[in-house]
DNA sequence: GCCTGCATGTAAACGGTTACATGATTCG
DNA sequence: CGAATCATGTAACCGTTTACATGCAGGC
């Protein structure tokens, strides 16, 4: 219980910290592996691997793996006491916030834009998780057959197995609100006026 | 044509803008908006709307509204300039962003973590969108009756789905997933060792 | 008159992305 | 050799949250 405090919010150090207990990786083998893995719900930009790299190593939680370097690549291993620090992480309850949902705020305001717009947004968001679906069905493949051995894999398949839920549904609402919206008929934008009651009292 | 170029994800500038289309408003009741109308997809704190306000106004885009004031209260209406600024990025495409997701994390490398911890992540995870779908079903209950009227209520109702398509498919993966790891019992984390392969090639 | 909470506002820090600079390596 | 791309690294900026400072208004 002597573990240093830590601002509560430090994701990348700890995403980097449970690649590098995967395996001994470089910079940009770390950047290379959130995309490939965990593209759709994870990403690390340069700008921040490579301080949090410098930052781990001084902490002692990572160190240079010389073993390990090909060429120019700096690859990097954790230690035990990061493997201490990646555990109690994992243990502390999931941080919550609230995820900025860009077309729910443009849905929400659709009356003060051109009628068809939306409809425009919904096609996009459609075919942007179609393409989802269709790279999870590729993982998943990938991850029964030649990686069924690997211990993680139980983890991973679960992994996938949310991104499949979530596209599943949002294809289902984006069907149900074209839907809606289309029975309805698009309206025109009020452009002015029709103030007060959002119902938005007490 | 001929708006100036916005750095392309202001959007904490246009979540205030389709607030005000809606009702003259002060920084305060922003915030309590967002809030109650938005709280799960989108949240503005004080640090945000402040500062935007009074950058609005020199802009152009938003005016005190002298009228509106009560007490100490400072509102501020949209302009005509502000309701085209706002139409312009409701037509523009959605721009997407890579949300992170926390427990999506913690679960890809449950593995060095204590076996138990992830299992109360997905507790925590089911409780939480338990009581969103409450939410939802108040919110809804709400626009159906009392709200009828407003133009606006077939967006808001579809963005109220959109929470629960989310919540619903959230828990049957939660469900899934528990299944998942609990037959194929929890095993220890391996301590050290084991590198190599990913499947994480070309 | 005093307390509570309403309301405006700011400063500082943080997490993150972007764009760039630089050099090494590989391959045609 | 020269071009492409691999790989490390940094600087600047941006959006956001947090915490705090301030003071007014209304009710007891």
């Amino acid at each position: 219980m002597n573990r240093p405090a830590r601002p509560a919010l430090n994701r990348s150090r700890y995403a980097i910290l449970g690649a590098l207990a995967l395996r001994p990786m470089s910079g940009y083998d770390l950047r290379a592996f959130f995309a490939r893995n965990l593209g759709f719900f994870w990403n690390e930009s340069y700008g921040q691997i490579y301080p949090m790299l410098r930052a781990l190593t001084a902490e002692g939680a990572v160190a240079p793996d010389a073993d390990a370097a090909t060429g120019r690549r700096k690859p990097y291993r954790i230690t035990e006491y990061g493997r201490a620090e990646l555990a109690a992480w994992l243990a502390a309850p999931v941080v919550h916030e609230v995820s900025r949902v860009e077309i729910l705020l443009k849905l929400f305001f659709a009356r003060f834009g051109e009628p068809s717009a939306f409809a425009r947004h919904l096609a996009a968001f459609e075919a942007e998780h179609v393409a989802r679906l269709a790279a999870y069905a590729a993982v998943e493949a990938r991850l029964a057959d030649e990686l069924a051995d690997r211990p993680d894999v139980a983890y991973w398949l679960a992994a996938v197995s949310y991104g499949r839920h979530l596209s599943d549904a949002l294809l289902a609402w984006s069907a149900e609100t074209r839907a809606r919206l289309a029975t309805r008929g698009a309206f025109p934008p009020t452009p002015d006026g029709d103030a007060e009651a959002t119902g938005d009292r007490s």
